[in-house]
DNA sequence: CTTGACCTTAAAGCTGACTTTAAGGTTATT
DNA sequence: AATAACCTTAAAGTCAGCTTTAAGGTCAAG
């Protein structure tokens, strides 16, 4: 079976290799078998595993609650524990778009009144931030 | 007509003093004049603009934004260019919304499909997420 | 056998928005 | 006159998630 070395497994990824070395630090990958030159080397696994963090970074987790999820599956934990880790971020998810829903809907509806015509002087945009309770 | 200290400034504001020190150092707040002592003296008008600041904040503007809009104030310059700063940031919050939606409704989906019972492997989040194209 | 592309480590730097630390000077109260 | 509660500055530290720098060692091609 294919054995990577660090750059192999960053370009497999699309990752920079002192990224895959950072995760490494930070215990998201294990530390590898060595070559006689002290050269990294890495399963397959790795690769899959890599591509786990690099997703679940896009879904918007934060490296300790990738930490989390890889050690649960290290462990062969619960899956109860999964979908708490996954319910806590949706729920975390949920706050902020309700947060930036209602930024959204004050700032349209200041944009829409301001004419973009004259001094900023009485500027609906700049009241409203000014006057904000 | 009542000036104050910075330490008055920040209670009256809700920040720390080290913060309106920091916005000075960021032209955000313009320098203050001083006592014989060297002790920053403040006019009404500052607590409004530290407010402007404040509340701008919470509308998730950047102090780089805050410091466009601040200056464009002191320069009495075009409605237009506030409309404009306006506009950018309703875009990005609109896009963060989108973002933030398409991963909710994934997690969503596959936060209802796990049971929550047995072990972590075979999860539809572990899953959806070790699978994401 | 040398050049260049890879690999190693540790440590410092980056962004944003501050906070903390250090080492003092001033003002108000007792 | 002493103490606390303010104020001053500059510089360093914090968080996340890396990137960059420095100073090397190794390996494949020509």
């Amino acid at each position: 079976m294919k054995s990577f070395s660090i750059g192999e497994l960053a370009i497999a990824t699309g990752v920079t290799t002192q990224a895959v070395r950072y995760y490494e630090q930070q215990e998201l990958m294990p530390m590898p078998r060595r070559t006689e030159s002290n050269y990294r080397r890495y399963p397959q696994e790795a690769v899959a595993r890599l591509h786990f963090i690099v997703h679940a970074k896009q879904w918007g987790f934060t490296l300790e609650e990738i930490r989390e999820l890889l050690w649960l599956q290290d462990a062969n934990g619960d899956r109860a524990e999964a979908k708490r880790i996954a319910g806590e971020k949706l729920a975390k998810i949920r706050e902020q778009i309700e947060s930036l829903r209602r930024i959204e809907a004050v700032l349209a509806k200041t944009f829409d009144e301001c004419s973009g015509e004259g001094a900023v002087m009485g500027c609906p945009i700049v009241e409203a931030i000014a006057e904000q309770s």
